[in-house]
DNA sequence: CGTTTTTGACCTGCGC
DNA sequence: GCGCAGGTCAAAAACG
């Protein structure tokens, strides 16, 4: 796979608005010295300018380079977790399961890059207890029991809130309903359980809690892989919504999109041209660059 | 009235 | 085997 086939991460720019020519020239016959003055002025501007420019060009080279090698080297982890996973495949219908079997942790390499401790699930599925088998059988649409494949992509994602909002409510698109609510141990605030409700078969579930170091921070636990479409497809881009005050340590759930349809590709293309669009936009020296270039083009455009 | 949230009870794995 | 801690269930309450 070769994520830059399909991620086309070059921001193609133009951050070179005056290719070759420049109005050096343009300054030099018959003018009054007041205006050459201008021109120097100019002249100096436009090369400052330039070098700027120059600057943001090869800084964009080099992020698209960086992002080249973080795309190699998850596929790199990917293909070595798919073998793995190929290896150990007869394992679904193990009569017994030990809670704390984390596929990460086998693999030698842990998925969430949250607290050091691994989160994990699964003991939502194969109840073996008595009891348990009844209540499956008394609720047929009760969720399946997916593959350990799914179980295993956790994520960690960062949210910045008011201390005072108590809600536990992480908005990210998707409809969560909550089942529990735990204190833990090694944390005073308490932590809550949701499952997806977008569909009613999705094995998705998220912990969140507010971190003990920074109260101000939200935690939020994503386990497993939605198996329908996102919230995007319905109501807008919801990535906006975690917007800049979150940050997503998930790579895997990223790895996993990378599989996704042409329409999905193109989804997730426009999402990253609209993260880049507005980071840029918010990069002071960018903005002033830009406007310097553009109001450079219309000065020319004007002259002639 | 259907859906969601709350919350105490229960289950399971782990360490001692 | 026992106790602890995390995770889940499910009845009751709250909500729209």
């Amino acid at each position: 796979m070769d994520c830059s086939s399909f991620l086309d991460i070059s921001l193609d720019l133009n951050t070179n608005p005056f290719p070759e020519k420049l109005p050096k020239k343009e300054v030099s016959v018959s003018a009054s010295t007041d205006l050459e003055r201008k021109c120097l002025v100019k002249d100096e501007s436009a090369s400052e300018l330039r070098e700027e420019l120059n600057r943001v060009n090869s800084e964009n080279k080099k992020l698209t380079e960086m992002l080249a090698t973080v795309c190699e080297n998850y596929y790199a982890l990917h293909h070595h977790l798919e073998k793995l996973q190929s290896r150990k495949s007869p394992e679904i219908d193990l009569p017994t399961k030990k809670r704390k079997q984390d596929p990460d942790e086998f693999l030698g390499f842990p998925i969430g890059i949250s607290s050091g401790k691994t989160e994990n699930s699964s003991s939502s599925e194969n109840h073996h207890h008595p009891q348990h088998q009844q209540k499956n059988q008394l609720l047929p649409c009760k969720r399946p029991a997916t593959d350990s494949f799914n179980k295993a992509k956790v994520s960690t994602v960062y949210v910045a809130t008011d201390t005072s909002d108590t809600s536990l409510t992480v908005k990210d698109g998707y409809q969560w309903r909550k089942y529990g609510q735990k204190v833990t141990r090694d944390n005073p605030s308490p932590r809550a359980y949701f499952r997806c409700s977008f569909a009613p078969s999705c094995p998705v579930k998220k912990k969140v809690q507010r971190s003990a170091e920074d109260p101000s921070l939200l935690v939020a636990t994503y386990e497993g892989t939605h198996n329908h479409l996102g919230p995007n497809a319905f109501e807008g881009d919801a990535t906006s919504q975690v917007g800049s005050s979150t940050v997503n340590l998930d790579l895997v759930h990223g790895g996993h999109r990378l599989a996704l349809d042409k329409n999905e590709r193109n989804t997730m293309q426009e999402v990253l041209v609209q993260q880049m669009a507005s980071s840029l936009t918010k990069d002071s020296k960018f903005t002033a660059a830009l406007a310097a270039a553009i109001s450079g083009r219309l000065m020319e455009q004007s002259r002639t």
